[in-house]
DNA sequence: TTCGGTTTTGCAAACGTGTGTAATTTGACG
DNA sequence: CGTCAAATTACACACGTTTGCAAAACCGAA
């Protein structure tokens, strides 16, 4: 067994010309150095030998591979799920591969590889560019501009990073307006399930939006932490939260309906007696009960225009730019202010 | 700018010997064909460089990239995405990277590419091997063989695929279990909320379970194919299932969830007017309400399996070999016959 | 010192493709 | 038919790494 591939110098021997012109003629070079006659009958040759380009060679002998690296962090499990795919698609459309990676983030007891060995490992692997989900606080940017060099363009998604161009989701305008939306309905205790990893990095984005409506109108936030299983987590918050809240805002739809369920057990109604808000308007959100009211975050827009910023700066249209995505408020059952019909709050 | 990335031939130079002496020192080559005193000097001047291997270069060479490819399917995407997740999980542990990609299904609106498309793109980029999650009927086995052509070994999981080595999770077998379950206790008018894909594939493997369970136990089968959005889906088949079933078994818990809404609306009480079983044990199943009886799906041991099993065949040391994964019955509220406690029926 | 054997190193080819430069063919025009 | 420019093709090298083979260095023993 074990045939060799066919190779453009097998086609060269059968044609009787220079593997160099049945390169010219399959990649059309720029000058077509080629006559039609030649091109035609290459082509014929390779369809009939169903010649395969080795992309590893030509990414090798090019640099250029038509592959990016994509690199989630982890948690927020079934969220990052969803955001994967939806690059799979973006980039299927625009005629990429994806060498996926997923860096472990909190409490990890497996022996994970860490964000910046994977991001090496890309680039050795020849990745055309990079598309990062998160870049922490600590000296991470200079070490990520180590790796790459400034020979293979980053591009971030979700959470904006200094000197990146990249796409980011405006979660802090996001999460104001959801807190806002809670005071206007009276509630006056809100509590804020967030994420573990506070400081002044991205991570606290949603945290920042929510700690500033609440001091804009003079009330006390406060926030407890979420962990690695956002479900499971927010269950298990609901013991800590029941008698202190009228309003929960949830990082997360997992979270909220964890936190649901707890208080549900707890003899506590959701929404009579406590108002609870998700985010991400994952797909369950509108069908459990009570329904979700929670942000939108367009991943597949994210991932889409994520692509297409990656392919501007790939041909150096672009350097230094961020787009920001917003989000809307999606109104459900759940926080207590729409009973009857589904409206979003742009 | 622009800086070349340093070379196995630069730290030759610098270091006053050939470059292959520097490639064996690093590569550890079998034959330890150099000093320890070598070794330690080009270590030592290849770190001080912060030298590293050109992938690209380096599979090329050798034929091996430690790089795999996986293949996932459109449709669950709750799921796939949680079962990339686990994949790129195991790949991490065992130092391998993956190449994602996901070929649609159903109605996909978009010109996607087929799923022989992308396994040409991943073959000609050189992995070392192919993990599927789904191989059509209609020739397709034939066409895969035609792809890879027997060079570069393929892995199926979740579902068989005859003459592939694979990870095979015993659906039918489950869904047996599960209406048998629900025969116990008393049911008769069982419906089946399944996939849409059916045919004599491997597809069908839930609803399989399903027929041969009712057909032993003299009962009428009736199925309904769930469309691309499952959750949503479930929903909308509510009204159609509203007084025909006493009981219903969906083939994802999203579907589960989405038509426990649906009924619920219509004011049709869950479990106590129709019993409802999911599959998949998603991290909500357990604290939406009512809870789901679930099928539980072993999807990180499935990607563990998967990963071991392409290891195995990589190293020659396998060849057909299907391994068989179980899942368990795990009965919470959905079902009507556990309030209290939460158990397991293995 | 010389020899045989072992260990260590260098040389050169190979992997498949792209591409600059030189050589060839083609075609038009005088 | 000869000349010149343009179009087409061939030659050869580059990309970074591995690896078979031969050369060199080393070591111990005769």
């Amino acid at each position: 067994m074990e045939k060799k591939r066919v190779t453009i110098k097998d086609l060269a021997k059968t044609l009787g010309v220079s593997h160099s012109t049945v390169s010219r003629a399959l990649s059309r070079s720029k000058a077509h150095m080629v006559s039609e006659e030649t091109r035609r009958r290459v082509k014929k040759v390779a369809e009939e030998f169903s010649y395969r380009p080795n992309l590893l060679a030509k990414g090798f002998a090019t640099g250029r591979t038509g592959t990016l690296g994509l690199l989630a962090r982890e948690g927020y499990q079934e969220q990052t799920g969803a955001q994967i795919e939806s690059f799979l698609r973006a980039a299927d459309e625009r005629n990429y591969r994806l060498l996926v990676g997923m860096s472990a983030e909190w409490d990890s007891p497996a022996p994970e590889i860490d964000q910046a060995t994977l991001m090496e490992q890309f680039v050795s692997r020849g990745i055309d560019g990079l598309l990062l989900q998160t870049i922490g606080d600590e000296g991470e940017p200079e070490r990520i501009r180590g790796v790459v060099d400034g020979r293979i363009p980053v591009v971030t998604f979700n959470y904006p990073a200094p000197g990146f161009p990249g796409v980011v989701l405006d979660f802090t305008a996001g999460f104001c307006r959801a807190t806002e939306h809670l005071i206007a309905l009276g509630h006056e205790r809100i509590g804020f399930l967030g994420e573990n990893w506070d400081g002044p990095g991205q991570g606290a984005a949603r945290g920042r939006g929510y700690f500033n409506a609440m001091y804009a109108h003079g009330l006390h936030p406060e926030s407890l932490p979420v962990g690695r299983h956002q479900t499971e987590s927010g269950f298990r918050l609901s013991r800590e939260v029941k008698d202190r809240f009228t309003a929960l805002l949830c990082c997360s739809d997992y979270t909220a309906i964890g936190v649901c369920r707890g208080l549900d057990e707890s003899g506590i109604r959701v929404p009579e007696d406590v108002a609870v808000v998700g985010s991400g308007d994952s797909d369950v959100s509108a069908f459990v009960t009570p329904s979700l009211t929670t942000q939108s975050t367009p991943i597949r827009g994210i991932a889409r225009a994520a692509m297409d910023l990656m392919k501007k700066v790939i041909d150096g249209r672009e350097v230094a730019c961020q787009v920001v995505m917003s989000s809307s408020l999606i109104v459900r059952e759940s926080c207590g202010s729409a009973s009857t019909d589904r409206f979003t709050i742009p």
